[in-house]
DNA sequence: TTGAAAGCGCTAACAT
DNA sequence: ATGTTAGCGCTTTCAA
């Protein structure tokens, strides 16, 4: 210190308005030349604040795009308002005392938490009470009115569907993921496909409630794609997500069956992996970023307010038209449509070998 | 507090020695039944540590697979040694200024820190050391003797042509990214490549050394794939990494030269994608979870002696075998080889629309 | 506008 | 083995 007293450092380190001109000059300049740096964990103490809000995950997001879409999204609004963001990751199927058991929330060290997980082993909204800290829930299995960002699942869905609808195509099918995907979202874009088939007054395509199965998942797709193909003139199909989309990609390769030229293809989920295929893949996008920076605003508005809940804010979906949705006219209105079935030999030399 | 002195709770919080068991009984249950958690940041403050490690990446790295797979082991293998993890983010082609006023940066709130910064505008080990904190570089351009995780760039390609040679190829290219990434596996992994048909007693096929233009990314490829396999006989390529190979399995499908019938492909980098095109394809995969558990246990190293150089480690590639190389046999010693090429008209029902 | 001083909640050295 | 106490580096009253 050089000369003057540590209150006023403090003072213009702060913004303080009640600085002379002079006198913050002169620290600043010492600031400056000694290169001084504030203590966070002093600031914290006496502010008895964090500054900071915690994010856990679920660790499988590490093979995802959506993680760290998230992540980055959430830490840039943060860094925006001078705050830090906490990584916590977490097993799938934890259970409550798994997530109290994180060491930012085992210690008082932030001031909010946002919760990303999917699969949780228990009532998530319960156990989030229990942290007595501002938390917000991001694309929770489930119901959630409040406190939550929840992507519009079913709308998605029904968007997809609506765009193959208005493209020409009426024999429509929808492809869900395996069993295994307990998450609410699953449903959601089933009843989303559902309700658009029927206010066009069409029926579904069989199977599309089925989960697959997981043992055998990309035989079930290819069956089914088949059939569908083969039994139902099928035109175009609603799939999930990208993962089953690039599966769906490679059986129509195999089968010899041109996307979009025989079947049109659109995801309820977007990866980069879409863009990437042969056939870069018409999707409906739900902005990961999106939804990190309205976690960040919602648990900062909670953290104003603690203990008042906050009505859930819903993510919606984004059209992206990419290659590989074709445009049916003429008889498409029948019921059958599509061009004939290209000739079975035209397959052989276009099989991936392995 | 029930009954007994602070310094006492403090010990059984922190698994000193000198408590006796009853005593330890007491404190610990008083501490369940209160839900009593300690304050992170007084813990800081007296121990003047802070037992978190800071992650400076690019804001870049939320578009790929290797960001989040870095994080995320990072995260965990500090989970373990009950230390966290800050994260940062920076523009591409930050300059020192940048990195100085990133919040973690600017307070003092980090023991050390790893940059994880493929283009930095500026000399990065001169700004690292420049921080007055224990550092360790992750994948950074150039050569770095010192304080880095760096990945064998040549070795990854040079494995990666290795092995098409071991399949009995002999006319294999080598497919480099654009001219936009300046970062050093492009030499280097041309390098590899060149090495390694070398030291087998073959000239490279052209273009190896020439960055295909940024503008025009999709268009040169093409060219390049179509005049290889014409006029060169080409039958495998090298190629720098994923995004780029799915650009080439786009380019063979439209081309109708089906992978790996009549072209071989190998990728010296691994992201999902690459599981997931129709044709998934084999690769050179480098581990960045194993470099995210390097990178923290050289910042904990470098933190036990302040000041000392590590040396850097390597982090190696391993090969995953997929379904995109051909073993060939017979007349591929003669350097010209493969399978004739397939029917044009093969093309005409696979190339997309749109 | 500035200085002085009381904490913030803990750890660690010291005393017992 | 346990209690006592002096800080850790800052913010924030309260006086001046």
């Amino acid at each position: 210190m050089a000369g003057v007293g540590v209150g006023t450092v403090s003072r213009v380190l702060n913004h303080a308005p009640n600085v002379s001109r002079a006198m913050r000059e002169r620290v600043t300049k010492i600031i400056d030349a000694t290169g001084y740096r504030p203590c966070s964990a002093a600031r914290m103490l006496s502010r008895s604040h964090y500054g900071t809000i915690g994010l856990v995950s679920e660790i499988e997001v590490g093979d995802t795009f959506y993680g760290l879409s998230l992540q980055s999204s959430m830490s840039q609004s943060l860094t925006q308002e001078d705050l830090r963001l906490a990584l916590a990751f977490l097993p799938i199927d934890a259970v409550a005392a798994e997530l109290a058991r994180l060491p930012i929330l085992r210690t008082h060290s932030v001031d909010g938490v946002v919760l990303d997980l999917h699969r949780f082993a228990g009532d998530l909204v319960a156990t989030a009470a229990q942290l007595r800290l501002p938390y917000v829930l991001v694309n929770p299995s489930g119901e959630h009115k409040c406190n939550a960002i929840v992507p519009d699942d079913q709308g998605v869905a029904a968007q997809a569907t609506a765009h193959l609808l208005q493209r020409g195509h009426r024999r429509i099918a929808y492809l869900p993921t395996d069993a295994g995907v307990t998450h609410s979202s699953q449903p959601k874009r089933l009843q989303g496909y559902l309700g658009a088939m029927a206010q066009a007054g069409l029926v579904p395509l069989p199977w599309a409630a089925d989960p697959l199965p997981a043992a055998d998942f990309e035989t079930g797709i290819r069956e089914r794609v088949e059939r569908w193909t083969r039994d139902h003139g099928c035109t175009a199909i609603v799939i999930y997500n990208s993962v089953c989309t690039a599966m769906v990609v490679r059986c129509c390769y195999e089968l010899a069956m041109p996307v979009p030229a025989v079947l049109s293809l659109i995801s309820c989920d977007y990866e980069p992996t879409l863009d990437q295929l042969p056939v870069p893949v018409t999707h409906l996008k739900l902005d990961r970023r999106q939804m990190g920076e309205a976690a960040v605003e919602m648990i900062l508005a909670r953290m104003q307010q603690p203990g008042r809940d906050l009505p859930s804010q819903i993510a919606h979906g984004e059209l992206h038209e990419l290659s590989s949705v074709r445009t049916l006219r003429g008889k498409s209105e029948t019921g059958r449509a599509g061009p004939e079935h290209p000739a079975a030999e035209l397959a052989a030399g276009q099989v991936a070998a392995g």
